[in-house]
DNA sequence: CGACTTTGACCTGCGC
DNA sequence: GCGCAGGTCAAAGTCG
C-alpha cells in the first residue's frame, strides 16, 4: 500500500505524513484535496486518523523505531556537506557516522520527474527502490561548494505523484541562467500543470498560513516533519526572485534557501 | 565542447 | 559473517 511505502520514502516524520496523506485522501481522489486542506481542521482530524487505518498498522513499531534513531540523527545535523572523504571516490570516511539531514519533501503531482526549482541539478544516481516499482533518482546541486541533494521518486501507487525530498541548505542564490528559464519554471508549479503538494520536513519551513495547525504535525515525530500542503494559490510575481520557486511556496525559511556555510 | 544523463559497480549500514 | 537495501561514484554516452 502507499502508506507503507510513504513511510520509507521519508525517514522522519511518518506520523505526520502518514496521517495527511490520509486526510487528504490522496491515494484515491484528488479532488478533495483542494477543500479539505482549505479548512484548517484538515490538520486536527489528520491526527485522529493516524495510525488507525488498515495497511500500515503492522509496521508501525519498526518504522518508528527506525524513524526514532534518524531523526535523532537529523535534528544534530544541520550541515549540507557530503560526507564522503574528498576526492577519494566512492569511499566514505571511515567511522564516520552516516546522518541523514533534515529533508524537505514535496509531493507534487507532475507529469515529469524532475522539477524545476529555480535551482541547477545534476544527476548522480538512480536506484530501484524496495516496495516501489519506480526508481528513486538522486540530484545534486551543481554549484560548486552548495552540497545539498534531492532525491525524486514516484508515488508507488500514484505514478502521477512526483515525491521530491531536499537535503540540506542552498548557500547561494538562484543560478541566472537556467535550463528553460524562471518563467518555464514557475510554469512547473502552475497548477495548470500540476498540483502542488509539498510535504516539508524540518521545523519551521512551514507556510504562514498552515503554521498555526503545524503543531498538530510536529508534537508527534520529532525530527524533519513531514508536511503537505496542496492549495498553494501563491503567485509568484513580486516575490523576491533570489529565493526560488521553492522560496516562493515557503517563504519563511531564508536559512534553508540561503543557508551559508 | 561543456553540461548533463545513464548505468553498473562499489561502499556503508543494518538486520538476521 | 552474510545478504540486502540505500546511497554514491565515475566512465561512457547523449544532447544542445
Amino acid at each position: 500500500m502507499s502508506d507503507e511505502m510513504f513511510k520509507d520514502l521519508f525517514y522522519s516524520g511518518m506520523d505526520e505524513y502518514e496521517s495527511i496523506v490520509r486526510a487528504f485522501g490522496i491515494t484515491s481522489d484528488y479532488s478533495n484535496i483542494n477543500n479539505e486542506i482549505s479548512g484548517t481542521t484538515a490538520m486536527n482530524s489528520s491526527c485522529s486518523l493516524s495510525s488507525s487505518d488498515a495497511g500500515g498498522g503492522e509496521e508501525d513499531d519498526s518504522v518508528k523505531e527506525k524513524e526514532k534513531q534518524i531523526s535523532k540523527d537529523v535534528v544534530e545535523d544541520n550541515g549540507g556537506e557530503s560526507s564522503k572523504a574528498a576526492g577519494s571516490g566512492k569511499s566514505k570516511k571511515k567511522g564516520e557516522k552516516k546522518e541523514r539531514e533534515a529533508g524537505v519533501a514535496f509531493m507534487t503531482k507532475s507529469e515529469v520527474d524532475h522539477l524545476e526549482d529555480g535551482y541547477r541539478w545534476r544527476k548522480y544516481g538512480q536506484k530501484a527502490v524496495k516496495n516501489s516499482a519506480y526508481p528513486r533518482s538522486y540530484y545534486r546541486c551543481t554549484t560548486q561548494k552548495c552540497g545539498v541533494k534531492k532525491r525524486v521518486e514516484r508515488s508507488y501507487e500514484d505514478p502521477s505523484i512526483v515525491i521530491t525530498t531536499y537535503e540540506g541548505q542552498h548557500n547561494h542564490l538562484i543560478p541566472a541562467t537556467l535550463r528553460g528559464n524562471l518563467s518555464a519554471a514557475s510554469g512547473t508549479f502552475s497548477p495548470s500543470m500540476l498540483t502542488p503538494m509539498p510535504v516539508v520536513g524540518g521545523v519551521g519551513f512551514l507556510p504562514a498560513e498552515l503554521s498555526s495547525n503545524a503543531g498538530n504535525n510536529q508534537a508527534v515525530g520529532g525530527g524533519a516533519t513531514v508536511y503537505s500542503h496542496n492549495n498553494f494559490d501563491y503567485t509568484y510575481n513580486g516575490r523576491q526572485p533570489e529565493y526560488g520557486l521553492l522560496q516562493d511556496i515557503f517563504p519563511a525559511p531564508s536559512s534553508f534557501f540561503n543557508r551559508q556555510p
